[in-house]
DNA sequence: CATTTACCTACTTTGTCAATAGGTTAGTAG
DNA sequence: CTACTAACCTATTGACAAAGTAGGTAAATG
């Protein structure tokens, strides 16, 4: 189940992305289309900032923008910055330790499917994708 | 994430499956053989025991026993009685209230599709696939 | 200097995960 | 009837994360 500090940070993303680039967007005004707290919204965008997603500038005239183009941002590595990881189950995430069933482990292989479809759906879907007129020719929506 | 309960669980059901049928086994035992505490394993399995996939019987010989043949669980249904739902995000789940933003949603289409991926996924997987030799033709593994 | 805006630390509240502990009921064997 | 077995039931624990809230500091601009 993927929480709000990853859903959050998609919005927050597109809604960037919305926005005309090269002039930084405030938080307030973010938080306020998107309805979301500005105080925990803020908690997430640090996450972004930190994984150099996003740059903040201070001061007046301030805010955030987008680093790269949005079809340069793919959902998945949002999704797996902000949720920490991406993996279905506890023993494929990369900072498992080796599960000693794994040789003989009778749904291991189901699992390991289901992840590289979801890894591969995710990754699949840029941030242009997700912003109104912006969907690439094999955009897989709606 | 699938939690240690559905993983559980579905070991279990495989552990069932692969014993003889018609004979209960006793909890000590698949806890045993799956390395899981018995105690915990209880828990898993009142679940299973509700929600009608297993049968339990008390006393000496007693011990669970699955109710259909292995092929007629799907590990979808499994999953979502131990986990209580396989919904993506809140908005999808069953129990989800209304959201306002729903017809506007930018992420929404896409996680409607994820939703539908998974279900499909995991709907069409059988016990039976999980189980030496019990592949279906067509089963999606490995 | 005053204002704006990002940035930072700390705290709270609620809930779930992953168990553990110990007792009660139901059914079988001698 | 008694002893045993095995499911069933209630309660509690410790650790952690989710979803925020509160209040302050640093930086940039007019």
């Amino acid at each position: 189940m993927i929480s709000t500090k990853g859903r959050y940070a998609i919005r927050f993303m597109i809604d960037l992305a919305e926005q005309p680039a090269d002039t930084p967007v405030p938080l307030d005004e973010t938080a306020a289309r998107q309805d979301i707290s500005k105080k925990y919204l803020e908690i997430i965008v640090k996450i972004l900032v930190k994984g150099r997603l996003v740059k903040g500038t201070s001061g007046k005239g301030g805010g955030y923008r987008l680093i790269r183009k949005p079809e340069e941002y793919t959902v998945g590595e949002i999704l797996e910055l902000t949720e920490g990881t991406l993996a279905t189950v506890a023993c494929l995430g990369m900072d498992a330790e080796q599960c000693p069933r794994e040789s003989f482990c009778k749904t291991l292989p189901m699992w390991r499917k289901f992840d590289n479809m979801l890894h591969d759906y995710f990754f699949g879907i840029t941030l242009a994708d997700l912003v109104d007129g912006g969907q690439r020719p094999g955009c897989p929506f709606p």
